[in-house]
DNA sequence: TTGACATAGAACCAAATGGTTTCGTATAAT
DNA sequence: ATTATACGAAACCATTTGGTTCTATGTCAA
């Protein structure tokens, strides 16, 4: 009885290009219905259907502000992809290359934690 | 003229539930399309079909063996998704928790290549 | 060689998808 | 008060999708 009864999940949600772009564009700027259309050759009615979809699956959320609907990226909602995907790396060789990407970008002072947290584990 | 003409993506391959749990079959064992098809409540020629789109988009691949054909994973084919997916990284905020399950998996002579070099790495 | 098994492929079908146009309503600007 | 803007929702439509059944072909076993 808890929810939603969803329609369109995640999976569905980033396989249209379309609603892929949208996300790009959402990533850097919350934006109105009509900005986004002006990045695509289809109607206001369409890509708010999309955005509709995209904001089921939660990857999505739209506040109104005056007479425009403003949406934004909805960012923790990329996890369960994530979760889903991860599940796929031990049949992976590349784990050299995702560490470097995590360790270079992570913050020092985390970086330090998880050292600390690792090499106090029991092997 | 390299290729393709590819009708089916690696987005749109995943989009579909079915797909998925075959994804899943195949990634602990190779198996021949009446095998897998007997975890499911459809005809083999509708698994056959998903077997096609999964192998359009690279993420399966078949053999013939003798009069059967014979499906396996071809797990190289989820970095496009991995790599779409670390764009949204930057708008997340548990970098920690990625962190320490690629550390805590990751072999050790290999997390002493990356410490090292990181930190010879000029900031 | 005959029969059973494993698959491929074509034809077909209902429902979902991705788009359109039209109309109605709330908010902002003149 | 009037008009223009931004949106929501309904009705409609063509194409795609996910399934079916039927037929044909290649391979293994007796």
């Amino acid at each position: 009885m808890s929810s939603s009864a969803q329609k369109y999940d995640v999976f569905q949600a980033i396989a249209d290009p379309t609603r892929r772009e949208v996300l790009r564009l959402l990533a850097e700027n919350e934006l109105p219905i009509s900005e986004i259309t002006s990045y695509f050759p289809m109607s206001r009615t369409a890509i708010a259907k999309h955005l509709h979809i995209l904001s089921e699956a939660e990857l999505v959320h739209g506040r109104k502000v005056g007479r425009e609907k403003r949406y934004r990226l909805q960012p923790e909602s990329f996890a369960e992809l994530r979760q889903w995907l991860s599940y796929y790396d031990q049949f992976w060789n590349n784990k050299l290359s995702i560490l470097k990407h995590v360790v270079e970008n992570v913050e020092s002072d985390e970086l330090q934690v998880i050292k600390t947290e690792t090499s106090n584990r029991k092997k």
